[in-house]
RNA sequence: GGGCGUAUAGCUCAGCUGGUUAGAGUGCGUCCCUGAUAAGGACGAGGUCCCAGGUUCAAGUCCUGGUACGCCCA
């Protein structure tokens, strides 16, 4: 027996109590237990970072990560599930400082690095419980208890393991390189990094003179947006095939692009050249330092013209300033001219005593000053201002400083090769990240700078002597003891770098300052996460690569491409075998979420009004899971709600009313059942759900999530507004005959079918629905049943199509009655169904009762007299005549529409015609040429679709009116009821009065109105305070109903 | 400046390898139906398929060049 199902059902409320279900049954365990022993589906949790709090991101993310481990533990395979944690970097260090109060490296030293590192292990773990209670809300399934860290002792030595297998192969080189840097937390930033920063800003854009030496009074003009760097200016660049003007200027000549010379000066103005030249003839020309700080290195080949490619006419005046220390074409561009090097700046980017005059000054905030001195030397011959896009530190905000630096690297360009064969083994989705976003990345991808002059964060494991520059690589903490002769319990910073390791000659070595980029961290988890090798050694072999793993877009130069670069370096395949790139999700508005805006619903609010199945839903159903961008808003979690939850629920609520009347329950099986249908309706719906099933199973092996999703809705609507609605009755026959049980199996079926095959996506609605019609025999979750895998003899292709065509004569003849404005309710005595085509005959002919009861039309007439009802003309078939006829095509197209009745005819015979075309080329057709086109004939009664014409006789006999009536009698009576909110078996007493012709329908459709409306007794009475008045027609009657 | 993606109805989006009235859902208007439904059905209005060239008998679809937006990199 079923229970009721509350038709006024509040999911949020429902998912509630599945999660307490599942809590105290242990369904997630059971359902990886069940599965022990089972082929595996490896997946890879991505660690967030353990500071902040989840947001749609996240639960998107979580969201896809939960859907396909649920679909294939249905589909047999056993599917781990371990959350982790980033704890380390930078992040965790700029939420203490802000605590603490702090602003700079030299601060935090002062407070002790030790005290500052187990601040920092004690806030990560801030934001777990608030994670842990999100990520359970909306239904993901995710071991939090042995969730990795990646600040575990075990998680780090794995991390120096990966180091010290990169460190064999020669693949870690410690280098001088320009890279982006904050001066603020005083560590240059990975080039992926600087980029979660740009932003637009304005920076002072000043054009200054540099004298030409040997040449009297002639400057070359140079640009720049970094005053701050002309101190250590040693060269100009110039392009080599631009063109370059020397004008006269007042007593001056300057050199310019020549293209930059209408930028420079006015057009009515312009000066007199006086010369021009390509780049290259000025290659080594000489000039005079701006500063006197460097003015030796000229001796070593500073402060001349060199040329670059990079040099471009877009800004400025062609002629680009070099400062080797403060860029990557500068530094380039310095090397290969052989010009040294200079970067006169401290850790926090203030000037050194190299440049006394701004020395301690931050030298952002000396541009000020830079520009004065300029002025005042009349260097500076112009200053504006300049608007563009600048990185910015992605955790402080502060304007990165590009300089150079020394820092420990992956030699990533010398396994690039190796890295793009590993990319060629990933299916990702979308397809086009392959060889376009990562693709493009991998090819251009430059080696990682993988060290941070911070703290908390897993330190290099290497140590180096001072002296001779000979340097250990550590790869366990075993080694370390051994080497060291020191007890080693924790390999954080500040434990470890006390520790120095004494060589057999006596030389002392001392680790290196550095920690690594949180990002090497994350990408050594295949790894890490289980201690290998140091554990788990035979585990790697069945868990790497993974089956699947899913993150965001942004993670392409993230955590998809670390672990590509370590897990290719390391054994030469890629890390994961399938991934899912999710886009972002935007604001209703389309601009980014934001917490300052408030453009965007909370997730908990969503969750508590909607419930998690509806968002997770939502988001599964929309391009968002093929990395297209989502504007998020409620209207589409609440059409959800309509298109798909109600539905759902209503059919459910549907089945068990009836079947809670009938105390009806199950005894064949679904295979069985299907050997035994009658109903046509019911083998359409069973073939529906093949097809429903089918698709779902073959979207999701290709994860294609979205295209999964969206089955449901079409489904469904074939469910309730077609099964459902034409199937009504057959649960309302006071006797349990075979069709009645035919159509409670089957929608009993379908309902548990449709549960088991969407359960992955709507885990709770699912659930619920499911526990209600199991059986004892069955498993006592949805989510330990397998994926429905229906036989292919369920599907019935041709009642699929005979079906459709019913669906489309209803269609057609319903458009006839609001056309001609005859309500349903009043019968019809004939349709007609007309068609040319046998086969469409033969289908309408087979659904004539279900076309009858669903127009209210006593006879269904079929005829293939068309023509009778419809003009036919005929246009040309271009897809099969097209190719045929090429550049005769249009000729043809414009004879085949002038073809007349009579020909058309002819073609429909068999025969064929020859038509000569306007170009007097002869051509002949045959029926396949062309398509038969219909249209109503006027002042008929008859609408056409393609090869179906339906017609409606709308005479109305005497007793269609009075039957017309009685059914609107019903209706009005049935609303009563609705209003009195009475059971569907309560039976009822009905009191009425009105006119002679009123009472004349009771009589004569006396037993069909107290059957349709399961009235015990229908009397005339006086008119009493209980009755309700209508109008039927022009007839005034009141009816007055009770419960008998 | 470069890479990748997107651009179709007021809104959210489908549209397969090119084929002739460009679709759905939603919103709006009118009508209809209801022993599950918070629903449902029918019809109507609403489109220079971002722009400009090109290829082709035929372009929303392919090519080239632009524009706008998003993401990423300089």
């Amino acid at each position: 027996m079923f229970k009721k199902a509350k038709s006024n059902v509040n999911f949020a409320e429902l998912e509630k109590e599945i999660l307490s279900f599942w809590k105290t049954n242990d369904i997630f365990q059971l359902s990886l237990k069940q599965r022990e022993g089972n082929e595996e589906f490896v997946f890879y949790d991505g660690p967030p970072f353990a500071t902040g709090l989840p947001h749609y991101g996240h639960l998107l993310a979580g969201t896809i990560k939960d859907v396909v481990p649920r679909y294939q533990t249905m589909c047999g395979k056993y599917v781990d599930r371990v959350f982790g944690w980033d704890c380390h970097g930078l992040p965790v260090e700029n939420e203490m400082e802000k605590e603490l109060n702090i602003t700079s490296k030299h601060e935090i030293e002062e407070y002790g690095v030790d005290k500052f590192n187990e601040a920092c292990r004690g806030i990560v773990q801030r934001y777990t419980s608030e994670w842990e209670t999100v990520v359970k809300r909306i239904g993901r399934w995710v071991d939090f208890e042995n969730g990795y860290r990646t600040m575990d002792k075990s998680y780090m030595e794995s991390i120096w393991w990966v180091f010290k297998q990169l460190w064999d192969k020669k693949l870690i080189y410690e280098g001088h390189k320009i890279l982006p840097y904050c001066p603020r937390c005083a560590t240059p930033l990975s080039n992926f990094e600087a980029n979660q920063g740009y932003r637009e800003v304005s920076d002072p854009s000043i054009t200054i003179r540099f004298k030409l030496k040997d040449q009297e009074n002639t400057y070359i003009l140079a640009w720049t947006t970094t005053p701050w760097t002309l101190p250590s200016n040693l060269a100009l660049a110039l392009g080599k095939d631009i063109d370059y003007v020397m004008v006269q200027d007042g007593d001056e000549k300057y050199i310019l692009a020549k293209d930059r010379l209408d930028v420079y000066y006015k057009k009515d103005s312009l000066p007199a050249i006086i010369k021009e030249y390509k780049g290259s003839e000025l290659r080594d020309y000489r000039y005079k330092p701006l500063f006197p700080y460097f003015e030796e290195l000229e001796d070593q080949g500073a402060f001349k013209i060199i040329i670059g490619d990079f040099v471009s006419t877009q800004d400025g005046t062609g002629i680009v300033h070099i400062a080797p220390g403060f860029g990557e074409d500068d530094a380039l561009a310095g090397k290969r001219n052989n010009i040294p090097s200079v970067c006169p700046i401290d850790a926090e980017c203030r000037f050194t005593e190299e440049i006394p005059e701004f020395k301690g000054q931050f030298v952002k905030k000396a541009d000020h000053d830079i520009i004065d001195h300029l002025k005042r030397k009349s260097i500076l011959v112009h200053k504006t201002k300049y608007l563009h896009n600048y990185p910015h530190c992605w955790r402080c905000e502060s304007p990165l400083i590009y300089r150079a630096i020394s820092t420990w690297f992956v030699n990533v360009e010398s396994i690039k090769d190796q890295l793009l064969k590993c990319n060629e083994q990933i299916s990702w989705m979308p397809a086009h990240i392959k060889n376009g976003r990562f693709g493009k990345w991998l090819s251009n991808a430059h080696d990682w700078a993988i060290s941070r002059n911070r703290y908390w964060g897993c330190p290099l494991p290497i140590w180096k002597n001072e002296d001779s520059g000979e340097t250990i690589c550590v790869g366990s903490i075993a080694e370390l003891k051994q080497l060291s002769k020191k007890e080693v319990n924790d390999i954080h910073k500040h434990f470890i770098d006390y520790i120095e390791i004494k060589s057999k000659s006596g030389a002392i070595f001392k680790r290196v300052p550095e920690v690594l980029d949180c990002w090497f961290e994350s990408g050594s988890m295949p790894y890490a996460q289980k201690h290998y090798p140091f554990n788990n050694r035979e585990w790697l072999d069945s868990h790497f690569p993974a089956d699947f793993i899913a993150e965001g877009l942004d993670q392409t130069r993230g955590w998809f491409y670390t672990l590509v670069v370590i897990g290719g370096a390391l054994f030469e395949k890629p890390p994961f075998k399938n991934v899912i790139v999710n886009g972002l999700i935007l604001a209703e508005d389309g601009r980014k979420m934001s917490k300052r805006l408030k453009n965007y619903p909370a997730p908990d609010y969503i969750m508590d009004k909607y419930g998690a199945d509806a968002l997770r839903l939502c988001l599964l159903s929309s391009a968002v899971m093929r990395g297209e961008d989502l504007r998020f808003s409620e209207k589409t979690v609440k059409e959800i709600i309509r298109s798909v939850m109600l539905p759902m629920w209503n059919s459910y609520s549907f089945f068990v009313t009836y079947a809670a009347v009938d105390n009806w329950v199950p005894e064949l099986t679904l295979e069985e059942l299907q050997e035994n249908l009658n109903n046509p309706l019911d083998h359409w719906i069973i073939s529906q759900l093949y097809k429903l099933t089918a698709a779902v199973k073959l979207n999701m092996d290709e994860y294609n999530l979205q295209a999964a999703a969206i089955c449901f809705a079409e489904f469904i609507d074939n469910l309730t507004n077609w099964y459902i609605r034409r199937s009504r009755r057959r649960f309302w026959k006071s006797q349990n005959d075979s069709d009645k049980n035919e159509a409670y199996h089957t929608l009993y079926f379908t309902l548990i079918t449709f549960c088991k095959t969407t359960a992955p996506f709507i885990p709770f609605i699912t659930e619920s629905i499911y526990r209600n019609l199991k059986t004892p025999s069955m498993p006592e979750s949805v989510h330990l049943a397998d994926f429905p895998i229906l036989p292919v003899t369920f599907s019935d292709k041709d009642l699929d199509g005979k079906m459709s065509r019913a669906i489309r004569a209803v269609s057609l003849g319903r458009y006839l009655r609001s056309q001609s404005g005859i309500r349903t309710r009043q019968p019809l005595s004939s349709v007609f169904l007309v068609s040319i085509s046998r086969d469409v005959r033969d289908d309408l002919d087979s659904m004539k009762d279900v076309i009858a009861e669903e127009l209210n039309v006593k006879n269904v007439v079929i005829d293939e007299n068309e023509e009778r009802l419809v003009n036919l003309s005929a246009k040309a078939n271009f897809k099969k005549l097209g190719p045929e006829l090429g550049k005769d095509m249009k000729h043809a197209a414009s004879s085949i529409t002038n073809l007349d009745h009579l020909e058309i005819d002819e073609l429909r015979e068999g025969k064929t015609i020859e038509l000569s075309l306007a170009n007097e080329t002869i051509i002949s057709i045959t029926l396949d040429d062309i398509e038969i086109c219909r249209e109503e004939k006027a002042g008929f009664m008859a609408a056409n679709e393609s090869d179906i014409t339906v017609a409606l006789d709308f005479t109305l006999t005497e007793t269609l009116k009075l039957e017309g009536f009685a059914r609107e009698i019903v209706n009005r009576i049935q609303n009563m009821r609705k209003d009195l909110n009475l059971d569907v078996t309560d039976r009822i007493l009905i009191n009425y009065t009105g006119p002679i012709m009123i009472q004349k329908v009771i009589h004569e459709f006396n037993s069909y109105i107290m059957g349709e409306t399961l009235a015990t007794s229908i009397n005339k009475s006086e008119k009493n305070d209980h009755m309700e008045t209508f109008m039927i027609d022009d007839h005034e009657c009141c009816f007055a109903v009770e419960k008998s």
